[in-house]
RNA sequence: GGGCGAUUGGCGCAGUGGUAGCGCAGCAGCUUUACACGCUGUGGGUCGGGGGUUCGAAUCCCUCAUCGCCCACCA
């Protein structure tokens, strides 16, 4: 106690007692603690990607999340941090390509499914464990002996069973639909998944002939004389344009002529007086040039769709290859023409010329071979809006492919339980008021709420507005799709047979439903299609089994089953694994339970669920919140949490989002060697106002690191006039309290007060705010220089102030000081300073009945909180 | 094209009807025996523009502007 150093030394203090709350297991929850007078808190952590290296968004996100956790323990509960994280499909299997071609020269394929996967668990052995020790050095107060991840063997389970049962209740269907399609990682991807991106591109108009001119001479063009302005229907000038010899020539603009191939009509709008009398003739498709006239024949059809105002007013219609379009194609049956490879080269229908060509060399050649068939009018620049894969950060290519999709359940429920703003007035900071608001139809206190609570209204918007989640990717990294399928064709004579080779007793009696209830693990389900009109055939209602001559035919059947024992029955009699896995999203929704021992309704799910608070990014609202809220009520029954708190963005002192090729991102394992770990929380804290972007500086961690040290010499001094530490532990005598002594203690409660409210209102800059406004211009700056004067005197009977003083200090804010320099004890407690006589000499914060009020202390540091190492 | 935020001294923020606040930075002094990662003192803003309501507006209403997000099938 005697040598402390002059300036604090992160380093050393905050490994040492990480590592001293570990050995005490101070973060270690156990439901057989939570009782009533000790309930239990709980935040799943979002899982970061194995992949993942520690970025400040991350310091942010659990920075905060540890606030919440280490106040929770400060005010005696029983908390529950579980850390864990995902094995994000397409960034790992493509980290994993990457390096594999690398050091082989060898693409998956060239290894092999099996062998790929083993290879990416090996790699996650090695190096997926990063973030994990990264959150650690940050200080994260995480139960890491729950650490789970989304492949691990009961989550792998969890993920199927969930698919098995939707597919069961019908939620999950396969289609042959538009998706996103990335071309480089050639797998589809959800409508989450892409984000647009503005394009500088070329507007290219070509001309194509209408096939039936000369037309009759009643045609009369309309060149766009004769400006009438008013009414409706009114048309742009422009139109067909007649030559010399009567042959009618549109001109559509384009920004995708390599897909002209592909096209298989034109669009008008039939309220469109320029052209409505020409729907139902055709035109000439430029492209392939080689093909037959007669080939190259596309109907001019009449569609609403088509906007007047755009380009020509003319749309040609590439169902194939555009999302739009193939709607337009559905409305009008036209037949698609897929022009391209799955990795965006162009196949030989797209002619001799383009195929084998990438997309965007083709886009090159179709102009050129536009121009040579004096089909080209013109070029103009033309800024687009372009949908990117986020993963790859490629332009996804709208594909026409067979996958499976997901109607959400639960929505209705997702819902409604979000608190709206009009919901209850006066909330966060009044909580009784909330009680006594009868007037609502739904118990505001049965709400989820968001803070901000305007992510509300985007949610509410977002699920108004759902569309079915593709959920099938065209991987080998995740969680294969638990489905076996096979095309059989079923006699009178082979069915019962065929049915009882699959081990299908069951079935073959009719009991086409085993019972799930019986044996969880053998959740099974069938679906059967008929193969002539793709229909789905009620096994029982159709009287399939037995067969009869009627219901012969080709079937598709499609088995779903968490059973290995029939999986591999199946595949014995040629049935087939489905080849994609799911999405990662699919494994993330269900976190929030599947990490807690679900389907048992283990104690850890009794006693945690629904957590407490999530905190998460806003950009994961759609992605990851809102699923894992439908997710929730379909399984749990419950909301997943009860509050969900948004951080900003992290961006620079300039505003810009931080990202590497900006190089604008500072490495927080960097800051934190620098600064220490505490400096680094601190500084980001105190500049992240709820609902706003975070606006990164390292000054302000400069600044941290500038307060802890201050802590640190309070310390210090408090360690060179002391007593020898007497004091520390015994009572205070109120009667030798001077004013400044009850000033700062006034102080230190008001503060509480304050930074109670804070976090309540997880305002997290007010609280850090308020921390050292405390510590620094009252504490330090006004009580410590006057207990100066008092110490010069002789001491005998004002010696107590002063470290009265300091231990409100102390209690209040936990300093990192304080925990390195004197013996381990667990750092100083609330529930010292609750007992302790101080505490009845003041006006006591409104404290509720939970003893909230005292526990602010761990806003910048860990050293701060809670360390009690054993539970009560 | 819709929706949502933001706009207060150089920077980051607070302030929701009564004559503008905090921190940082700045500037000027300080080797004052916890701390120069410090101490003391100090300058600096017509609260984005315009209009309105009011005795009175940063604060309420309208409008415009700039910046930023999110959603949307304009080729």
């Amino acid at each position: 106690m005697s040598e402390i150093p002059k300036a604090y030394e992160p380093q050393a203090v905050e490994e040492k007692w990480y590592q001293f709350w570990l050995d005490q297991k101070c973060f270690v929850a156990d439901p057989a603690r939570v009782n009533e007078k000790r309930p239990a808190y709980s935040i799943v952590i979002p899982p970061p990607n194995v992949t993942g290296v520690l970025h400040m968004g991350h310091v942010l996100n659990n920075t905060i999340q540890d606030i919440l956790a280490r106040k929770a323990r400060m005010d005696g509960k029983e908390v529950l941090w579980l850390p864990g994280t995902d094995h994000a499909g397409i960034a790992t299997e493509g980290l994993v390509s990457k390096q594999i071609w690398k050091e082989e020269k060898k693409s998956k394929r060239d290894i092999g499914r099996e062998e790929f996967i083993k290879r990416v668990w090996k790699w996650k052995e090695k190096h997926g464990g990063i973030i994990i020790s990264q959150l650690k050095k940050l200080g994260c107060s995480c139960d890491w002996t729950r650490e789970r991840f989304t492949m691990d063997a009961d989550y792998l389970r969890n993920v199927q069973r969930v698919f098995v049962d939707l597919y069961k209740k019908g939620l999950i269907y396969r289609g042959k639909r538009m998706v996103n399609w990335c071309p480089a990682t050639q797998t589809a991807l959800s409508d989450e998944e892409v984000i647009m991106k503005e394009q500088k591109a070329s507007l290219y108009y070509f001309k194509v002939e209408v096939a039936e001119s000369p037309l009759t001479p009643s045609f009369s063009p309309s060149g766009g004389e004769g400006a009438r302005r008013a009414g409706e229907g009114d048309s742009p000038p422009g139109g067909p344009v007649t030559d010399a010899e009567g042959h009618v020539w549109l001109t559509i603009a384009t920004t995708r002529p390599e897909t002209i191939p592909g096209d298989t009509a034109v669009a008008v709008n039939p309220k469109d007086k320029r052209y409505a009398h020409l729907i139902g003739k055709h035109v000439l498709r430029p492209l392939p040039s080689e093909l037959p006239r007669e080939q190259k024949l596309i109907p001019i059809i009449g569609d609403e769709h088509v906007d007047f105002e755009f380009g020509t007013g003319v749309l040609k219609v590439t169902p194939a290859h555009d999302k739009a379009d193939f709607e337009i194609g559905q409305r009008h049956k036209l037949p698609t023409i897929d022009i391209m490879n799955p990795n965006a080269t162009m196949n030989a229908l797209a002619g001799k010329t383009l195929a084998g060509l990438d997309r965007f060399e083709a886009r090159i050649a179709a102009v050129e071979l536009l121009r040579e068939l004096n089909a080209l009018e013109k070029e103009e620049p033309y800024v687009n809006n372009v949908g990117f894969s986020e993963r790859a950060d490629v332009p996804i290519e709208p594909r026409l492919s067979e996958q499976w999709f997901l109607k959400y359940p639960s929505v209705d429920k997702a819902r409604a339980c979000v608190e709206q703003e009009d919901d209850s007035v006066g909330r966060a900071s009044s909580r009784a008021a909330c009680a006594q608001d009868s007037s609502s139809t739904a118990s505001p206190s049965q709400k989820m709420r968001f803070f901000p609570q305007r992510w509300a209204r985007v949610y509410g918007h977002w699920l108004a507005n759902i569309q079915d989640w593709c959920i099938s990717r065209q991987l080998w990294w995740g969680h294969r799709i638990p489905v076996w399928r096979k095309r059989v064709r079923l006699t009178e004579a082979n069915s019962t047979e065929e049915l009882l080779k699959w081990g299908w007793d069951d079935f073959v009696k009719g009991n086409w439903e085993k019972d799930a209830n019986k044996n969880p693990d053998e959740l099974t389900f069938i679906r059967i299609f008929r193969v002539t009109d793709g229909k789905e055939v009620d096994p029982k209602a159709e009287s399939l089994m037995p067969i009869v001559r009627e219901t012969e035919g080709d079937y598709e059947i499609f088995a779903a089953t968490l059973s290995s024992k029939l999986a591999k029955n199946l595949e014995a009699c040629g049935f087939t694994h489905d080849a994609d896995v799911l999405d990662t999203w699919f494994s993330a929704w269900l976190w929030p339970f599947a990490t807690m021992g679900w389907p048992e309704r283990t104690g850890t799910l009794k006693k945690f669920y629904p957590t407490t608070d999530l905190v998460t990014a806003p950009e994961i609202i759609f992605f990851w919140v809102a699923r894992m809220i439908m997710a929730g009520y379909e399984y749990m029954g419950e909301m997943p949490f009860k509050n969900v708190y948004f951080t900003g963005i992290i961006r620079d002192k300039l505003g810009r989002k931080m990202s590497k090729s900006l190089g604008n991102s500072p490495d927080p394992l960097d800051l934190i060697g620098k600064y220490g770990a505490d400096a680094v929380r601190f500084g980001v804290m105190r500049s992240a106002p709820l609902g706003q972007d975070v606006l990164f500086d390292e000054q302000q961690v400069e600044l941290g690191r500038n307060f802890c040290n201050k802590l640190w010499n309070a310390c210090r001094f408090r360690q060179m006039v002391g007593s020898a530490g007497s004091s520390i532990e015994g009572e205070i005598d109120p009667a030798l309290l001077t004013s400044d002594d009850k000033w700062i203690l006034l102080r230190l409660d008001q503060s509480i007060r304050e930074l109670t409210t804070a976090l309540a209102e997880y305002k997290f800059n007010e609280a850090a705010q308020t921390l050292y406004r405390f510590f620094w211009s009252e504490y330090c700056d006004w009580y410590l220089e006057a207990s100066k004067a008092v110490l010069s005197r002789p001491a005998s009977e004002t010696s107590s102030s002063p470290l009265t003083g300091e231990r409100a200090g102390l209690e209040g804010k936990n300093v990192p000081g304080q925990a390195g320099a004197t013996p381990p004890h667990p750092g100083p407690s609330d529930v010292e300073l609750r007992n302790s006589p101080t505490a009845n000499l003041l006006p006591l914060p409104a404290r509720n009945e939970r003893g909230e009020g005292r526990g602010e202390g761990n806003l910048q540091q860990k050293h701060s909180s809670s360390p009690r190492p054993s539970p009560p």
